[in-house]
DNA sequence: TAGTGCTGTGAGAACGATCTCACATGGTCC
DNA sequence: GGACCATGTGAGATCGTTCTCACAGCACTA
């Protein structure tokens, strides 16, 4: 025997006027008379009445829901943030956000996609899509998309973050400290679903302005030291992949002085190698995060592209909104600015590199 | 112009019937002719009906929501787990989840706990509640509530993890090791509340079981190798406290030869404390964490007190639905094992340790 | 005086489901 | 042959909002 809480209804009879003038009052709209508005306020307190979404959203059509669909929450912190950052924005403006872990499984993606659909949420925003297909479906059923760090399909928003920027400051500051073996960890690119679009991924990016800088370096560019792996781990964690490949790469007869990693989770794990391998970092080996999540965390702090996890989440809202309010509004992209955090994890090259 | 799709009304349209009974077909109750029953599933298909749960909600006064309050999900990898095993397990059932980030703040559990009943969730757990007041309100519009590792109140549920047990594995393993001056960096029990109950708190158990097993031992107790604090550190992460604990603690003539952090990320800023202090890990300084969250991923990779944070979040959800079914079942305690993993921060005692 | 506009209010129709009731059939039992 | 039950279907109320429309009073204008 469920308590039904106080409806516009119970209001009304106690004010002792109609829903309307009730609904009139709550929303600041139309002409009401000052005497009646203090009358409903009141009975609105002495009821203890909170309106039910469900039965607005029913009339309205608009559930004041936003779903973000990401590949899994406690496989990095990154996702965390950005989500923690939409949610904030969502609140601020009167939205809920459902969260769906996709698990780069398209078929869990299309389930999540449908959950999304049946409970009406105004807009969804992805972090990251997997498969063109479940956009297709939510803009066929007139739903906003807003996708971070992905690049946008023809009626999609996107929230991107500026890696070529990103990459060349961290190569900036390993170049400027002598370094000249600089090894590369990152995400391969055709790993990446990036659906429906051509344009260079953010994987390409970063290898690519990773290559660029060490022709205009003059350095000669050498495959060995560079890994193209998953990256975002589901099963054991991306730290894995890290060890992993930093142990090939001290393995090499001509070992990296430096290593830049694709986030720090990796960076964690190239830790760990290093110091099985008796490495001192940032003695022996320099090493760059990226993400800036669990820099600050690691053993010695790490030096880390740091991404605008906050504005990323915001500005992704925006959008959102923006369609929300507007569904015509004019597809954008909005591209934000990493910055490099400098901390303990590089230092000169060693004198004693080898070559 | 937002196209409506398609609507319980289309399907009964489409195969020629009335609404009650595509409803009848829907949910597979009452009596329906075989040859009606393919015309009506025919036609879902044919017009593509998902059904509308805001719509189902009105009418059946639930959600099919749950709300997740926790504390703050980015601060902790505990709470991502946690809200995930929920989450999973909700999914289920058919049900979603809405998480709700009050950081110890008891304005803002108000204020999620508000929106918990506007939205009419059917039931809300809580990854810890701040203020009894909160969970009085839940009560009081007659939500099941379901508190993780919180001791209930009289009319909530709980779902707990034995301390106690948790802490005297992490114990025996180390005096097994011949450690004797053992610190223990913990949550001051002071800082945690407890809305409404006087029964010994988490940390409480934790402390006394430590202190116990000292005793047991025939060890003096040192208060100085006692360090209680926040240890759920929102503004700088609460690696900064075991940093500033470890530090502290290595600056005693006569230092602890063990260290038993109360969680990982905490552990993780001894880790930096015990390098910048030129301590090796184990070899000077054994280590034991708390939750096993990041443990595997810190170097060395730490020994820690496992918390069985799936079943803490599957359990937690079958209590609150077992409420929701049935309003009246009588509140129950379920009290869940955690289990010591043992990895490599924990080794002998150093045979030239003082004393 | 009739028309026009502003102010203030209420009746009642949506929104899209669920669910109660009423009412057909046709067969079985006494 | 009437009572009873199992089967199959539809009409329409209901959930708690929002929102359109109608209308009443009053002041002002032409």
């Amino acid at each position: 025997m469920k308590l039904r809480s106080a409806t516009l209804m119970d209001v009304a009879r106690e004010a002792g006027v109609s829903k309307a003038t009730v609904a009139r009052v709550l929303s600041a709209s139309g002409y009401v008379g000052e005497e009646t508005r203090q009358r409903v306020e009141a009975a609105v307190k002495s009821v203890g009445y909170r309106p039910n979404v469900m039965a607005r959203g029913l009339r309205t059509q608009r559930s004041l829901t936003i779903g973000h669909l990401l590949i899994e929450i406690t496989s990095n912190p990154f996702f965390a943030h950005v989500a923690r950052a939409v949610e904030r924005e969502a609140l601020a403006n009167g939205y809920k956000t459902f969260l769906f872990n996709h698990n780069k499984n398209s078929e869990q993606e299309r389930f999540g996609v449908e959950r999304f659909i049946e409970r009406q949420v105004d807009a969804v925003i992805f972090t990251y899509p997997v498969d063109a297909a479940s956009i297709a479906m939510l803009r066929a059923a007139d739903m906003p998309v807003v996708q971070i760090e992905r690049q946008r399909t023809s009626d999609t928003h996107a929230v991107l973050v500026d890696n070529v920027a990103g990459i060349e400051a961290a190569m900036a500051h390993l170049l400027q400290l002598g370094h000249r073996r600089i090894a590369f960890i990152g995400g391969d690119p055709a790993l990446f679903p990036h659906p429906g679009v051509r344009a260079r991924s953010l994987e390409e990016d970063r290898l690519h302005t990773y290559l660029d800088a060490l022709r205009r370096a003059g350095i000669a560019i050498d495959p060995d030291l560079v890994r193209l792996g998953e990256y975002v781990r589901l099963e054991d964690g991306s730290d894995v992949e890290g060890y992993g490949h930093a142990k090939a790469l001290f393995a090499l007869k001509d070992r990296p002085t430096a290593i830049i990693a694709g986030c720090d989770v990796l960076a964690g794990g190239i830790l760990r190698a290093a110091y099985e391998a008796h490495l001192r970092v940032p003695d022996d080996l320099s090493l760059v995060g990226f993400d800036d999540t669990i820099a600050g965390q690691l053993t010695p702090r790490l030096t880390s592209v740091a991404q605008p996890m906050a504005d990323l989440g915001l500005t992704a809202f925006q959008l959102a909104l923006a369609s929300i309010e507007d569904p015509d509004i004019a597809p954008r992209t909005v591209t934000l600015a990493p910055s490099l955090v400098i901390r303990d994890s590089t230092g000169p090259v060693p004198v004693r590199a080898t070559r």
